[in-house]
RNA sequence: CGGGGCGUGGCUCAGCUCGGUAGAGCGCACGGUUCGGGACCGUGAGGUCGGAGGUUCAAAUCCUCUCGCCCCGACCA
C-alpha cells in the first residue's frame, strides 16, 4: 500500500526515482551494500520483458542454456583487454567449504571466458557452426555507486554468445540482435532509441566493435539500454576456438556477445513515468487493466462484484491480463492513486451506476483527469479494451520520442554544445580522436553515446577541435 | 579512497545544547460509521534509542572506540 506524495520530477528526478521504485513496490534494498530484491510486481514486469525478448531469439535461431556462475580466475586473465576492463569489479570467492581455495573463483561478471572455454571444446569443424547460445542468468559486478535497476552489485539478464565461421556472419549477428534489441525497446516498451557504434573508449572490454541502443530518460539523460559486441577474434585466439575449414585448414572463429538487462526496467520507468508515478507500456505491463469496484450497501457490493468478475473473464478470454482490486476498506479514490503509482495503464470502474446503464467507466493513464475517462458500454468491451490499450502503447510512443526530439540539439559551434549537452542531446560531427573526447568529457560532463547508425551523410568539423570529421555523434550526460 | 551528513517502534522524524518514567505522525490490528479522486472516530499492539566500553546515584542525552548507511567527487550494463 502507498503512502502520498511523490516529490515531483522537476523538483528531484533523482529522488522521484528512488522514491517511486519502491513505493510501487518494484523493488527494495538488500541486505548488503548494493543490492537489489526485486519484488513480484517487478519481477512480473521482467517476465514480460524476458517472453518478448525470448521470443525473438527463438526466431533468430537462437537456444537457451545455463551456465556457472563461478568462473576460475585464470579465464580472466586469458584475454587481456578483459581482465583490465573488469578486474576493479570483481567479487573473488577465496573460500570454499571452509578450506582456501587452490585457485580463486571469480563470480561471473559476464561469461565470454566460460564460454570461450566450452566452445574451444565444442567446435570442430565448419559443420559445428555457428553455435547461438543465449543465457538467462544474473551477473556480479562491484559498483561503487549504486542505484536500483541502474546499477547495482548483481543484475538479472541475458547474455547471448555466438560463434561464427567468417568476421561477415559475427558482424551480421552482432548488427541483427541490435536490431531486435531496437524492435523490442520501440515495439514492446514504447522506449523510442538510437542505435549506433561505441567509440573505442565506451567499447566492451575485449571487443572489437560495441553497438548499444540509446535513449532518452525523462531528465533529458542518456541511458545505454543494450549493447551488441563483436569479439572479432580476441576470445577465439585467447581460448584456442577453432575449427576446420572445407580446405582442412584449421581457422579462429569469430565470436559475438549481446546483452540487455533489468536495467531496462530503469529506462521504462524514467522514460514513461510521470508525477504521479509509473506509466507502463501496455504491452509490457504485469496488468494492463485494473478494476474497481465501486459500491456503498452490501447488496451493491455484491452486485459490482459479480460484474467486476465478468468483466475479468471477458477481458482474460480475449487474452488481456486484468487484475481485479477487492480490498476492502480502501476508498475507490484511494485505489485510483494507487494503481496510478504502479502504471496500470488502463483502469476500469465498476459502480452501481454503472450497472443501472450497462456501462463501465475507463480511465487512461497516459491522460490525466477527465481527457482520459471515458464511459463505454458492456457491449464488445474486449474489443474496446484492446483497442484503447494499442492507442495507449502508441501514444507513449509518439510521446517519448517527440521529447526526445524535442531536447536533441544540433549546436553550431562548441558554445552551443556546450549548453545543449546540459540541456539534452547533442548531434555533433567528431573527429574520433580519444583525447578529444576525454576534452569534451572533462570540459562538459558528457560522453560520446554512440556513433549513430543513421547519418545526415557529408562530412563536417570536429565540433570541439575543428578537425575535419565524417560522421556525427551523440552526446549526452549518461547514467 | 577524499569531503559532508545520519543511525531512536515497520516508515518519516522529535527528544540530545542543559543527564532524571522514551514521544509524535504515518502504517499495522480490532470495532463502528464511510465508499464514483488519497475517509473518519474509538481502542490497541509495537522500541534493550546501531554496537562496545567509560563517566555518573542515574545516559537516547556527556566522553572514547567501533560498525553501518546516505549524499557529493575518480570507475561502470
Amino acid at each position: 500500500m502507498s503512502e502520498q506524495k511523490l516529490p515531483t520530477r522537476a523538483e528531484d528526478f533523482p529522488e522521484w526515482y528512488n522514491t517511486l521504485v519502491v513505493r510501487a513496490d518494484m523493488a527494495d534494498y538488500g541486505p548488503a551494500r548494493g543490492t537489489m530484491i526485486i519484488k513480484p510486481y517487478g519481477w512480473a514486469l521482467w517476465e514480460n520483458i524476458q517472453a518478448a525478448l525470448d521470443k525473438r531469439f527463438k526466431a533468430t535461431g537462437h537456444v537457451n542454456a545455463g551456465f556457472p556462475m563461478f568462473i576460475p580466475q585464470s579465464f580472466l586473465e586469458k584475454e587481456k583487454k578483459h581482465v583490465e576492463g573488469f578486474s576493479p569489479e570483481l567479487a573473488v570467492v577465496t573460500i570454499g567449504g571452509g578450506e582456501t581455495l587452490e585457485e580463486p573463483l571469480i563470480v561471473r561478471p559476464t561469461s565470454e571466458t566460460i564460454i570461450g572455454h566450452s566452445y574451444a571444446k565444442w567446435i570442430q569443424s565448419y559443420r559445428d557452426l555457428p553455435v547461438l547460445i543465449n543465457l538467462w542468468n544474473s551477473v556480479v559486478r562491484w559498483e561503487l555507486r549504486t542505484k536500483l535497476f541502474l546499477r547495482t552489485l548483481e543484475f538479472w539478464w541475458q547474455e547471448g554468445h555466438t560463434a561464427h565461421a567468417t568476421k561477415e556472419e559475427a558482424e551480421f549477428e552482432t548488427l541483427q540482435m541490435l536490431n531486435v534489441y531496437a524492435d523490442f525497446a520501440e515495439n514492446e516498451a514504447a522506449v523510442p532509441v538510437i542505435r549506433g557504434r561505441k567509440s573505442e573508449s565506451e567499447r566492451f572490454a575485449g571487443a572489437d566493435e560495441t553497438y548499444s541502443i540509446e535513449a532518452m530518460m525523462g531528465d533529458c539523460k542518456a541511458l545505454q539500454s543494450a549493447t551488441s559486441h563483436h569479439l572479432g577474434q580476441n576470445f577465439a585466439r585467447a581460448f584456442e576456438i577453432r575449427y576446420l575449414d572445407k580446405g582442412n585448414e584449421q581457422q579462429y572463429c569469430w565470436t559475438t556477445s549481446w546483452g540487455i538487462s533489468t536495467r531496462f526496467i530503469g529506462a521504462i520507468i524514467m522514460v514513461h513515468g510521470d508525477d504521479q508515478g509509473l506509466v507502463m507500456p501496455p504491452r509490457l505491463a504485469p496488468y494492463q487493466v485494473v478494476i474497481v469496484p465501486i459500491s456503498k450497501t452490501d447488496a451493491e457490493r455484491a452486485a459490482v462484484m459479480e460484474a467486476a468478475r465478468a468483466v475479468r473473464a471477458e477481458l482474460t478470454a480475449a487474452d488481456i491480463r486484468v487484475k481485479v482490486d477487492d480490498r476492502e476498506g480502501l476508498t475507490p479514490g484511494f485505489k485510483f492513486n494507487d494503481w496510478e503509482m504502479r502504471g496500470v495503464p488502463l483502469r476500469l470502474e465498476v459502480g452501481p451506476k454503472d450497472l443501472a446503464k450497462g456501462t463501465v467507466a475507463l480511465a487512461r493513464r497516459d491522460k490525466p483527469g477527465r481527457e482520459g475517462k471515458s464511459f463505454v458500454s458492456r457491449e464488445g468491451l474486449a474489443a474496446t479494451v484492446a483497442a484503447m490499450l494499442k492507442d495507449i502503447q502508441q501514444s507513449l510512443f509518439d510521446r517519448a520520442l517527440a521529447f526526445r526530439e524535442q531536447n536533441t540539439f544540433d549546436p553550431k559551434d562548441y558554445a552551443e554544445f556546450k549548453s545543449a549537452v546540459e540541456k539534452g542531446f547533442a548531434l555533433s560531427y567528431w573527429c574520433g580522436d580519444g583525447a578529444c573526447e576525454a576534452q569534451i568529457k572533462e570540459e562538459t560532463k558528457a560522453t560520446t553515446r554512440c556513433i549513430p547508425l543513421d547519418q545526415p551523410g557529408g562530412a563536417g568539423a570536429c565540433i570541439h577541435c575543428g578537425k575535419p570529421a565524417a560522421e556525427k555523434a551523440l552526446f549526452a550526460r549518461a547514467y
